[in-house]
DNA sequence: GTACTTTCTAAAGCAAACTTGAACTCAAGG
DNA sequence: CCTTGAGTTCAAGTTTGCTTTAGAAAGTAC
């Protein structure tokens, strides 16, 4: 009888979904995007093994990192494509969000701590603010209040608090 | 002359917005989502004054913390609303977002972490991996890869690493 | 007064990451 | 066989944070 789930030929993806905690229209969105190719049945339907449960995963994770689907898609990119994946083929791939994760947290942490400097100096006050620098360089660099104060914008978010690198 | 500038009346929105580095467009956005609300002319333009420009500052520099647009109008809705807004006034307010940044730091560092050992230990293997199961937690609790490792998911991702706090 | 620039409003468009709905097909069970 | 539940595709809707466009009115310059 062996229930609901046809070890034959894989899961579907209703039981994917409730393996991974995802939606299937999600899933079927990530298939969309190039994050996960399923086999098919002759009719058609998803057919996933159980190493989709760990990309899947993968996915969920780097996502609730910060990252965005087209980030995780081009690391995702850099898996072999036929020979089953391995554990260092994991790591690996941990590796390289974990250097974009560093920068990230130093940018969001430098941010911090000149906030609470702002806060205690004052310079709220709109006159020589680190913050309000490096605001403006969060802005593409072009016009802003910086000419009201100094000019070293340079030096701070030069990675991105959030979204996309390329931001 | 004086100028462009008509001092008598406040500042145009062109002006503003080359001042603060944001685009009028932008601006006329913040005010549709009542984050700033310039008094009129007559005929209907609009006017800023100086204190303005602070404002207008705040929220790009909050914004590029990581905040939304309605957290930020929250926290600009604590401003007195008619006397004239002290520097003590924009200290509490930036003590508030402290607070967030401070826990979303802390969230991040903790998942960078968890990531660190997941590539020490190779927990990717997917059989006890916090990580895992923070991903699962980031997916609002419901039936996830849970059951696939251990259950110790409450004590990671306490709150979110991004997007608004109610996630 | 004529030309040029700015501003106005309202509406549409964009990108990300999905969800929802419509209209159907397929597979399993009684 | 027939119903039910799950799956399929494609299109459109949602949210956030804006930009772009269109057409009109107002302000500024000479």
């Amino acid at each position: 009888m062996q229930n609901k789930a046809l070890r034959k030929a894989g899961l579907g993806i209703g039981e994917i979904a409730e393996r991974t905690g995802l939606a299937p229209s999600a899933i079927r969105f990530y298939e969309d995007q190039g994050l996960i190719t399923p086999l098919r049945t002759a009719s058609g339907q998803r057919r996933y093994d159980r190493a989709d449960i760990r990309r899947l995963s993968f996915i969920k994770i780097t996502q609730s990192l910060g990252f965005s689907l087209a980030d995780i898609a081009t690391h995702l990119a850099g898996l072999p494509p036929d020979r089953p994946i391995r554990k260092s083929d994991w790591s690996r791939l941990s590796r390289g969000f974990r250097a974009d994760l560093d920068a990230r947290i130093a940018a969001l942490t430098h941010l911090r701590d000149t906030l609470d400097g702002c806060i205690g100096c004052g310079c709220l006050s709109l006159t020589s603010c680190a913050l309000y620098n490096a605001g403006d360089k969060a802005a593409s660099c072009g016009p802003g209040p910086r000419y009201l104060m100094g000019d070293r914008a340079a030096d701070i978010a030069e990675t991105a608090p959030h979204r996309s690198a390329g931001d």
